[in-house]
DNA sequence: TGGGTGAACGCAAACGCTTGCGCACGAGAC
DNA sequence: GTCTCGTGCGCAAGCGTTTGCGTTCACCCA
């Protein structure tokens, strides 16, 4: 391995000159300069990430925490974040908080301590403690997914969002519509479902529909999550002619359901969806669309504003969402108990 | 942020002695070492990993390189390495290198250097120019996906999978076989999509079965890639009875190609794809059912184990695989020229 | 009682790079 | 010809840990 001296020495100059002429800072004549970026790349020279973090304090690196790798959602976003930090020098560190315990362990050690530039932090709803932990390590701070205190962030309107999709249902003339919420309401689930649930039922007392407690399910995180969802809906005795359903993997669990059941969207059942899951164009359902690798790449580009300009500003970037109509989503039939 | 000097002067003894406590190495009483450990926890130490690594030449760090993040395959890959690489004490510093240019950048720049103490390749072909780059590093080095001198690697057996999906048409009675490739054979391009044309066209031949060329179609790996290959299919005067998809999402999207041309699987055509993807349970996909977080995990073990041992002696792991039936495939109708 | 032994710890030199400061030198201004 | 100033560069002191080696001290055995 190659080291700076030996750079400086072949260049017959000092290894001063050589970081100066590398860094791009000023004190090295043109000709030096051009001679000695040569000479590295000649020598194939690599310089020490330990030893230059060591000296500046700056690792060249940001935190990426996410939930889950394996979700589509994730993966898009961290796809969108990568491709921006990568661009402007920095590489990505993952850390995956999805269960209880990886996550409590997480922000104990945080071990993004004395690593990272800075922490991107993805769908996740902090509690106060949390955020603080992140606070307290005094780096710019992002967030997808909401607004947090002391965090960049870039998130969709979700209230919006579900009213979109509901006052959807309600156009078409359903007046029968459940929920397949997210997570339960947790501590230490993300915020989303709560406010998605507001906006539900919110949309729903605007229109004078009164909801039911029955049709308010909650759904595990996955499609079979949502399958489970709609089992329990079918098996009430007063069946809805509509579900809105938090996120698109749970809609498509719903919709395998029904099928499982004989039954199908939307003759039977109107379904709508949330995030415009890549799958969701191809079982055809209809839902609310939000750019997801756009978000992430937004985030990374705060955070990588920030450090360029060596300020702390927090910045809020609304993302704009828009109603996908497609075949999960008609009028209800007029004989709509079957 | 509080340094090893500080735990050390509040513990009345040298950094010297909190370092060997820290890191559990001999010469230190056991009294003392525990009242460090109390006194670290307490001041919220945290060791700098600039500095730790400059002095080791470790950095606890592991790179792993990946074509795609949003791909579910690579997603629950990186997914269960993840988790072994946390368990073992390491944080995963992600590369992605999926088009050209973010290759050709990868290997070139090698922004691994120097950053990590061993590196993780999924599922691309190295070139045998980009092998020896990264054998160059003279770190621990792991494969999934296929086998290559000098790595330690994780891999199904291509050959084997694409034989049973490809036999399984057969013993069904399909007799027209089409294969949807992945990937064009580019030299960028991964291994696999090689390996199982050729044991698609070899199966097809000790049954004497003869292929046609017109039904050997290239794929873009994605959904619509499928799609279009699909549309082509069906755009040829005779057409197949059966179609082998070199992945589950290229036969999803010849499933929905299929449905767009008002046929169905299996009544118009069988169709058996690859991976076993999260969806395919759900479309009813026959397919070849690999574990995917597992190869993940195995692959990072293996790396781990070679950090532990200080040795570098590759290993290769064998990954079984099983064909999964589903509805998507069937006899082949007795008028299959509809 | 003296010498040997091992445990517990401190000293100081790395590790490879960055950067404030100082020096030399040539160019211009007077 | 002196003075000033700016440019280009080297010196050396860090940055925070690690670790080989040396020292101290208590203890044991001859």
């Amino acid at each position: 391995m190659v080291g700076i001296e030996e750079v400086a020495q072949r260049a017959g100059v000092s290894p001063s000159t050589v970081s100066r002429a590398l860094r791009g800072r000023s004190g090295v004549s043109d000709r030096t300069r051009q001679r000695i970026a040569e000479l590295a790349a000649e020598l194939d020279y690599s310089i020490s990430r330990s030893a230059s973090g060591l000296a500046t304090g700056r690792t060249f690196c940001i935190g990426v925490v996410v939930p889950f790798v394996w979700r589509w959602f994730f993966g898009q976003i961290i796809g969108g974040a990568e491709q921006v930090l990568r661009a402007a020098g920095y590489d990505l560190m993952l850390y995956t908080a999805g269960d209880e315990e990886a996550r409590e362990r997480f922000f104990r050690e945080l071990p993004v301590r004395g690593r990272v530039d800075a922490v991107l932090v993805l769908s996740m709803d902090l509690t106060e403690q949390e955020a603080d932990r992140l606070r307290g390590l005094d780096l710019p701070l992002g967030l997808v997914g909401h607004e947090a205190e002391g965090f960049s962030s870039v998130h969709i309107d979700d209230r919006l969002g579900t009213k979109l999709a509901v006052q959807h249902l309600i156009n078409l003339g359903h007046r029968d519509i459940a929920i397949i919420q997210g997570l339960e309401p947790k501590p230490l689930g993300a915020i989303a479902p709560i406010v998605r649930r507001e906006a539900f039922l919110r949309t729903l007392y605007d229109n004078d529909i009164e909801p039911r407690p029955e049709w308010m399910v909650p759904g595990e995180f996955s499609i079979s999550g949502g399958e489970r969802a709609m089992d329990r809906l079918l098996a009430e005795s007063h069946q809805p002619t509509a579900v809105f359903a938090y996120a698109d993997e749970l809609a498509m669990g719903a919709l395998r359901s029904l099928r499982r059941h004989g039954r199908s969207a939307p003759e039977h059942m109107s379904i709508v969806g949330f995030d415009d899951h890549e799958m969701s164009e191809y079982v055809d359902l209809t839902t609310v669309a939000q750019p997801v690798r756009a978000q992430g790449a937004a985030a990374a580009q705060l955070l990588i504003d920030q450090l360029v300009a060596g300020s702390r500003q927090n910045t809020v970037v609304p993302v704009p969402i828009e109603l996908v109509v497609r075949g999960s989503t008609a009028p209800p039939r007029k004989t709509a108990e079957l």
